[in-house]
DNA sequence: AGGGGAAGTGTTATACTATATCATCCGCTG
DNA sequence: CAGCGGATGATATAGTATAACACTTCCCCT
Protein backbone atom coordinates (compact mmCIF):
# COMPACT_ATOMS: atom_id res chain seq x y z
CA UNK A 1 0.00 0.00 0.00
CA UNK A 2 1.52 3.17 -0.74
CA UNK A 3 -0.91 5.56 -0.40
CA UNK A 4 -4.30 4.94 1.63
CA UNK A 5 -6.23 4.81 -1.55
CA UNK A 6 -8.42 1.57 -2.37
CA UNK A 7 -7.14 -1.33 -4.62
CA UNK A 8 -7.05 -4.75 -4.68
CA UNK A 9 -6.64 -6.36 -1.52
CA UNK A 10 -7.21 -10.03 -1.89
CA UNK A 11 -4.02 -9.55 -4.71
CA UNK A 12 -2.30 -7.69 -2.14
CA UNK A 13 -2.90 -10.80 0.43
CA UNK A 14 -1.80 -13.05 -2.08
CA UNK A 15 1.03 -11.76 -2.88
CA UNK A 16 2.47 -11.29 0.34
CA UNK A 17 1.82 -14.59 1.22
CA UNK A 18 3.70 -15.73 -1.90
CA UNK A 19 6.48 -13.77 -0.91
CA UNK A 20 6.70 -15.09 2.44
CA UNK A 21 6.72 -18.66 0.89
CA UNK A 22 9.39 -17.94 -1.17
CA UNK A 23 11.26 -15.54 1.07
CA UNK A 24 11.22 -18.77 3.29
CA UNK A 25 11.93 -21.20 0.78
CA UNK A 26 15.23 -19.33 -0.31
CA UNK A 27 16.61 -19.51 2.92
CA UNK A 28 15.64 -22.77 4.34
CA UNK A 29 13.18 -21.22 6.66
CA UNK A 30 9.40 -22.70 7.21
CA UNK A 31 6.73 -20.35 7.51
CA UNK A 32 4.97 -22.41 9.82
CA UNK A 33 1.04 -22.71 10.56
CA UNK A 34 1.34 -20.43 13.39
CA UNK A 35 3.74 -18.19 11.76
CA UNK A 36 1.55 -17.77 8.60
CA UNK A 37 -1.74 -17.39 10.38
CA UNK A 38 -0.43 -14.20 11.92
CA UNK A 39 0.85 -13.09 9.05
CA UNK A 40 -2.72 -13.64 7.50
CA UNK A 41 -4.10 -11.63 10.62
CA UNK A 42 -2.06 -9.07 9.80
CA UNK A 43 -2.59 -8.76 6.13
CA UNK A 44 -6.39 -8.48 6.58
CA UNK A 45 -6.02 -4.75 6.69
CA UNK A 46 -3.43 -1.95 6.73
CA UNK A 47 -3.85 -1.55 10.24
CA UNK A 48 -1.06 -2.17 13.13
CA UNK A 49 -2.33 -4.72 15.40
CA UNK A 50 -1.14 -5.03 18.93
CA UNK A 51 0.15 -8.55 20.16
CA UNK A 52 -2.67 -8.94 21.96
CA UNK A 53 -5.05 -8.21 19.59
CA UNK A 54 -3.41 -11.10 17.04
CA UNK A 55 -4.04 -13.45 20.30
CA UNK A 56 -7.29 -12.55 20.52
CA UNK A 57 -7.99 -13.06 16.82
CA UNK A 58 -6.17 -16.83 16.97
CA UNK A 59 -8.76 -17.58 20.04
CA UNK A 60 -12.04 -16.27 17.93
CA UNK A 61 -11.11 -18.55 15.70
CA UNK A 62 -10.94 -21.60 18.21
CA UNK A 63 -6.79 -22.14 18.04
CA UNK A 64 -5.67 -21.93 22.13
CA UNK A 65 -3.09 -19.88 21.88
CA UNK A 66 -0.55 -18.01 24.60
CA UNK A 67 1.44 -14.77 24.18
CA UNK A 68 4.85 -16.45 23.68
CA UNK A 69 3.43 -18.01 20.41
CA UNK A 70 2.43 -14.42 18.87
CA UNK A 71 5.31 -12.84 20.11
CA UNK A 72 7.53 -15.26 18.22
CA UNK A 73 5.86 -15.72 15.12
CA UNK A 74 5.91 -11.91 15.03
CA UNK A 75 9.58 -11.84 16.23
CA UNK A 76 10.00 -14.02 13.37
CA UNK A 77 7.96 -12.55 10.61
CA UNK A 78 9.93 -9.18 11.75
CA UNK A 79 13.60 -10.58 11.44
CA UNK A 80 12.38 -11.81 7.58
CA UNK A 81 11.26 -8.89 7.05
CA UNK A 82 7.77 -9.99 6.09
CA UNK A 83 6.46 -7.40 9.13
CA UNK A 84 6.96 -4.27 10.40
CA UNK A 85 7.07 -3.28 14.17
CA UNK A 86 5.18 0.61 14.55
CA UNK A 87 7.44 1.86 17.54
CA UNK A 88 5.29 4.45 18.30
CA UNK A 89 1.82 2.43 18.37
CA UNK A 90 3.80 -0.82 20.45
CA UNK A 91 2.33 -2.43 17.51
CA UNK A 92 3.08 -4.60 14.21
CA UNK A 93 1.83 -4.26 10.42
CA UNK A 94 2.44 -6.82 7.50
CA UNK A 95 4.94 -5.36 5.02
CA UNK A 96 3.52 -4.14 2.30
CA UNK A 97 6.54 -4.66 -0.03
CA UNK A 98 7.83 -7.81 0.95
CA UNK A 99 10.75 -9.49 -0.97
CA UNK A 100 12.05 -5.89 -1.59
CA UNK A 101 14.81 -4.65 0.28
CA UNK A 102 13.58 -1.21 1.75
CA UNK A 103 13.97 0.91 4.84
CA UNK A 104 10.41 1.80 5.37
CA UNK A 105 8.56 4.58 6.97
CA UNK A 106 5.33 5.09 8.39
CA UNK A 107 2.21 7.28 8.36
CA UNK A 108 -0.11 6.43 10.73
CA UNK A 109 -3.36 7.85 10.54
CA UNK A 110 -4.66 8.53 14.16
CA UNK A 111 -8.50 8.27 13.46
CA UNK A 112 -8.87 5.30 11.43
CA UNK A 113 -5.49 3.88 12.26
CA UNK A 114 -4.41 3.12 8.81
CA UNK A 115 -0.95 2.42 8.08
CA UNK A 116 0.44 3.49 4.87
CA UNK A 117 4.61 2.14 4.41
CA UNK A 118 6.29 4.54 2.13
CA UNK A 119 9.39 3.94 0.67
CA UNK A 120 12.42 6.30 1.71
CA UNK A 121 15.90 5.65 2.37
CA UNK A 122 16.23 7.37 5.65
CA UNK A 123 20.08 6.91 5.79
CA UNK A 124 20.06 9.04 2.58
CA UNK A 125 18.91 11.94 4.40
CA UNK A 126 20.12 14.42 7.08
CA UNK A 127 19.94 12.23 9.86
CA UNK A 128 22.25 9.90 7.70
CA UNK A 129 24.86 12.80 7.08
CA UNK A 130 24.91 14.11 10.37
CA UNK A 131 25.26 10.29 11.68
CA UNK A 132 28.20 10.02 9.15
CA UNK A 133 29.45 13.80 10.67
CA UNK A 134 29.73 12.55 14.46
CA UNK A 135 31.23 9.15 13.35
CA UNK A 136 28.26 7.56 14.48
CA UNK A 137 27.38 3.74 12.90
CA UNK A 138 23.66 3.38 11.67
CA UNK A 139 22.43 0.05 11.72
CA UNK A 140 18.31 0.78 12.13
CA UNK A 141 16.25 3.66 11.80
CA UNK A 142 12.83 3.98 12.90
CA UNK A 143 11.12 6.79 10.66
CA UNK A 144 7.10 7.09 11.30
CA UNK A 145 4.60 9.85 11.31
CA UNK A 146 1.03 10.47 12.52
CA UNK A 147 -1.58 12.47 11.39
CA UNK A 148 -4.54 12.69 9.26
CA UNK A 149 -4.72 10.15 6.53
CA UNK A 150 -6.79 12.10 3.05
CA UNK A 151 -9.77 9.67 3.90
CA UNK A 152 -9.73 11.11 7.57
CA UNK A 153 -9.16 14.77 7.45
CA UNK A 154 -12.54 15.88 5.49
CA UNK A 155 -14.80 13.15 8.11
CA UNK A 156 -13.19 14.84 10.84
CA UNK A 157 -14.21 18.03 11.72
CA UNK B 1 24.51 17.90 23.05
CA UNK B 2 24.70 17.14 19.87
CA UNK B 3 27.01 14.47 18.94
CA UNK B 4 28.73 12.18 21.60
CA UNK B 5 31.68 14.33 22.59
CA UNK B 6 32.33 15.64 26.15
CA UNK B 7 31.11 18.95 27.02
CA UNK B 8 30.01 21.36 30.02
CA UNK B 9 27.95 18.73 31.21
CA UNK B 10 27.31 21.12 34.54
CA UNK B 11 26.25 24.23 32.04
CA UNK B 12 24.39 22.01 30.05
CA UNK B 13 21.86 20.98 33.08
CA UNK B 14 21.81 24.75 34.24
CA UNK B 15 21.14 26.35 30.92
CA UNK B 16 17.91 23.37 30.35
CA UNK B 17 16.42 24.04 33.99
CA UNK B 18 16.85 27.83 33.13
CA UNK B 19 15.20 27.36 29.84
CA UNK B 20 12.13 24.98 31.55
CA UNK B 21 11.81 27.95 34.23
CA UNK B 22 11.36 30.65 31.78
CA UNK B 23 9.13 28.33 29.20
CA UNK B 24 6.99 27.34 32.47
CA UNK B 25 6.32 31.34 32.97
CA UNK B 26 5.80 32.16 29.95
CA UNK B 27 3.04 29.97 29.54
CA UNK B 28 1.80 30.83 32.60
CA UNK B 29 2.64 27.01 33.38
CA UNK B 30 4.16 25.48 36.98
CA UNK B 31 7.30 23.86 37.12
CA UNK B 32 6.23 22.23 40.11
CA UNK B 33 8.80 20.26 42.56
CA UNK B 34 8.14 16.76 41.12
CA UNK B 35 8.59 18.05 37.63
CA UNK B 36 11.86 19.63 37.98
CA UNK B 37 13.01 16.83 39.81
CA UNK B 38 12.02 14.80 37.01
CA UNK B 39 13.72 16.95 35.17
CA UNK B 40 16.59 16.95 37.28
CA UNK B 41 17.02 13.06 37.13
CA UNK B 42 16.49 13.38 33.38
CA UNK B 43 19.11 16.07 32.98
CA UNK B 44 22.26 13.96 35.11
CA UNK B 45 22.94 11.64 31.84
CA UNK B 46 22.45 11.99 28.26
CA UNK B 47 20.90 8.64 28.24
CA UNK B 48 17.61 7.74 28.36
CA UNK B 49 15.55 6.77 31.54
CA UNK B 50 12.13 4.36 31.60
CA UNK B 51 9.74 5.91 33.66
CA UNK B 52 10.09 3.46 36.53
CA UNK B 53 14.29 4.34 36.48
CA UNK B 54 13.01 7.64 37.63
CA UNK B 55 10.33 6.43 39.85
CA UNK B 56 13.21 4.12 41.15
CA UNK B 57 15.78 7.39 41.88
CA UNK B 58 12.79 9.56 43.37
CA UNK B 59 12.22 6.76 45.94
CA UNK B 60 16.03 6.08 46.51
CA UNK B 61 16.48 9.49 47.69
CA UNK B 62 13.56 9.12 50.08
CA UNK B 63 10.86 10.64 48.39
CA UNK B 64 7.80 7.90 48.19
CA UNK B 65 6.65 8.64 44.72
CA UNK B 66 4.06 6.19 42.56
CA UNK B 67 3.98 5.35 38.74
CA UNK B 68 1.65 8.23 38.08
CA UNK B 69 3.20 10.83 39.73
CA UNK B 70 6.12 10.10 37.27
CA UNK B 71 4.25 9.49 34.31
CA UNK B 72 2.37 12.76 35.47
CA UNK B 73 5.52 14.89 35.31
CA UNK B 74 6.87 12.95 32.27
CA UNK B 75 3.40 13.90 30.16
CA UNK B 76 3.95 17.57 31.06
CA UNK B 77 7.60 17.78 30.36
CA UNK B 78 6.99 16.14 27.33
CA UNK B 79 4.12 18.11 26.40
CA UNK B 80 6.33 21.61 26.90
CA UNK B 81 9.51 20.31 25.08
CA UNK B 82 11.28 19.53 27.74
CA UNK B 83 11.74 15.78 27.55
CA UNK B 84 11.10 13.63 24.23
CA UNK B 85 10.08 10.46 24.33
CA UNK B 86 12.15 7.99 22.74
CA UNK B 87 9.65 5.20 21.26
CA UNK B 88 12.28 2.34 20.62
CA UNK B 89 13.26 2.45 23.93
CA UNK B 90 9.96 3.01 25.72
CA UNK B 91 11.96 5.90 27.49
CA UNK B 92 12.69 9.56 28.27
CA UNK B 93 15.65 12.24 27.97
CA UNK B 94 16.01 15.73 28.34
CA UNK B 95 15.58 18.03 25.93
CA UNK B 96 18.97 18.85 24.31
CA UNK B 97 17.62 22.44 23.09
CA UNK B 98 14.83 23.41 25.27
CA UNK B 99 13.56 26.82 23.91
CA UNK B 100 13.90 26.34 20.52
CA UNK B 101 11.06 25.20 17.97
CA UNK B 102 12.40 21.66 16.60
CA UNK B 103 11.61 18.16 15.54
CA UNK B 104 14.37 15.98 17.06
CA UNK B 105 16.06 13.09 15.54
CA UNK B 106 18.08 10.82 17.91
CA UNK B 107 20.92 8.73 17.19
CA UNK B 108 20.81 5.50 20.37
CA UNK B 109 23.91 3.95 20.70
CA UNK B 110 23.06 0.27 21.60
CA UNK B 111 26.44 -0.27 23.56
CA UNK B 112 26.55 2.98 25.95
CA UNK B 113 23.12 4.00 25.56
CA UNK B 114 23.81 7.31 25.23
CA UNK B 115 21.37 9.11 23.20
CA UNK B 116 22.07 12.62 21.26
CA UNK B 117 19.62 14.79 19.53
CA UNK B 118 20.39 15.84 16.69
CA UNK B 119 18.70 19.17 14.62
CA UNK B 120 16.65 17.35 11.31
CA UNK B 121 13.64 18.97 9.86
CA UNK B 122 11.85 15.46 8.70
CA UNK B 123 8.88 16.89 7.58
CA UNK B 124 11.23 18.58 4.77
CA UNK B 125 12.75 15.23 3.96
CA UNK B 126 11.10 12.78 1.90
CA UNK B 127 8.78 12.15 3.94
CA UNK B 128 7.57 15.33 4.14
CA UNK B 129 7.13 14.99 0.29
CA UNK B 130 5.25 11.81 0.28
CA UNK B 131 3.11 13.06 2.79
CA UNK B 132 1.99 15.66 0.69
CA UNK B 133 1.79 13.98 -2.32
CA UNK B 134 -0.93 11.62 -0.79
CA UNK B 135 -2.92 14.41 1.21
CA UNK B 136 -1.72 12.69 4.12
CA UNK B 137 -1.68 15.66 7.30
CA UNK B 138 1.53 15.51 9.28
CA UNK B 139 1.26 16.05 13.10
CA UNK B 140 3.97 14.58 14.72
CA UNK B 141 6.71 12.70 13.25
CA UNK B 142 9.51 10.11 14.77
CA UNK B 143 13.40 9.71 13.64
CA UNK B 144 15.26 7.56 15.86
CA UNK B 145 18.30 5.79 14.59
CA UNK B 146 20.22 2.98 16.22
CA UNK B 147 24.06 2.05 16.35
CA UNK B 148 27.04 2.77 17.37
CA UNK B 149 28.24 6.25 18.79
CA UNK B 150 31.76 7.18 17.96
CA UNK B 151 33.15 6.44 21.56
CA UNK B 152 31.60 2.51 21.09
CA UNK B 153 32.55 2.19 17.58
CA UNK B 154 36.18 1.19 18.68
CA UNK B 155 35.46 -0.53 22.29
CA UNK B 156 33.44 -3.03 20.65
CA UNK B 157 34.69 -5.96 18.77
C1' DA C 1 -10.02 37.21 55.00
C1' DG C 2 -13.17 33.93 52.65
C1' DG C 3 -15.27 31.39 48.70
C1' DG C 4 -14.63 28.65 44.80
C1' DG C 5 -12.73 26.62 40.75
C1' DA C 6 -8.73 24.68 38.33
C1' DA C 7 -4.62 22.37 38.57
C1' DG C 8 -1.73 19.26 40.99
C1' DT C 9 -0.84 15.25 43.96
C1' DG C 10 -1.78 10.87 46.81
C1' DT C 11 -3.34 6.31 46.56
C1' DT C 12 -5.09 2.02 45.02
C1' DA C 13 -6.01 -0.88 41.61
C1' DT C 14 -5.66 -2.56 37.10
C1' DA C 15 -4.68 -2.78 32.03
C1' DC C 16 -1.47 -3.50 28.53
C1' DT C 17 3.05 -5.12 26.55
C1' DA C 18 6.75 -8.47 26.61
C1' DT C 19 9.89 -12.13 28.16
C1' DA C 20 12.00 -16.10 31.02
C1' DT C 21 11.90 -20.84 31.69
C1' DC C 22 11.34 -25.52 31.05
C1' DA C 23 8.87 -29.37 29.12
C1' DT C 24 7.32 -31.49 24.95
C1' DC C 25 6.69 -32.20 20.17
C1' DC C 26 7.87 -32.41 15.33
C1' DG C 27 10.63 -32.95 11.23
C1' DC C 28 14.68 -34.03 9.36
C1' DT C 29 19.13 -36.63 8.87
C1' DG C 30 22.13 -40.37 9.37
C1' DC D 1 14.93 -45.71 14.69
C1' DA D 2 18.10 -42.79 17.20
C1' DG D 3 19.40 -38.29 17.69
C1' DC D 4 19.49 -33.44 16.89
C1' DG D 5 17.66 -28.75 16.29
C1' DG D 6 13.92 -25.92 15.60
C1' DA D 7 9.20 -25.03 16.94
C1' DT D 8 5.45 -25.07 20.14
C1' DG D 9 2.92 -25.67 24.74
C1' DA D 10 2.40 -23.97 29.24
C1' DT D 11 3.15 -21.37 33.42
C1' DA D 12 4.85 -17.64 35.57
C1' DT D 13 6.58 -13.16 35.85
C1' DA D 14 8.72 -8.75 34.35
C1' DG D 15 8.12 -4.20 32.48
C1' DT D 16 5.25 -0.21 30.82
C1' DA D 17 1.21 2.71 31.39
C1' DT D 18 -3.37 4.38 32.83
C1' DA D 19 -8.13 4.60 35.29
C1' DA D 20 -10.48 6.37 39.01
C1' DC D 21 -11.36 8.96 42.96
C1' DA D 22 -10.05 11.46 47.13
C1' DC D 23 -7.59 15.25 48.78
C1' DT D 24 -4.72 19.37 48.71
C1' DT D 25 -2.80 23.56 46.97
C1' DC D 26 -2.72 27.56 44.34
C1' DC D 27 -4.73 31.46 42.48
C1' DC D 28 -8.16 34.67 41.44
C1' DC D 29 -12.13 37.16 42.73
C1' DT D 30 -15.00 39.31 46.00
ZN1 LIG E 1 -4.11 -4.30 0.54
ZN1 LIG F 1 -7.53 7.65 8.27
ZN1 LIG G 1 25.36 17.61 28.89
ZN1 LIG H 1 28.13 4.57 22.86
Amino acid sequence: MIDFAPHDHDGCIASALAAAEEGCAARGLRLTDARRRVLEILLESHRALGAYDVLDRLRAEGRPAQPPLVYRALDFLVAQGFVHRIERLNAFVACARPGAEHAPAFLICRACEAVAEMPVAPEEGRLGSAARATGFALEATTLEAEGLCPNCRGAVA
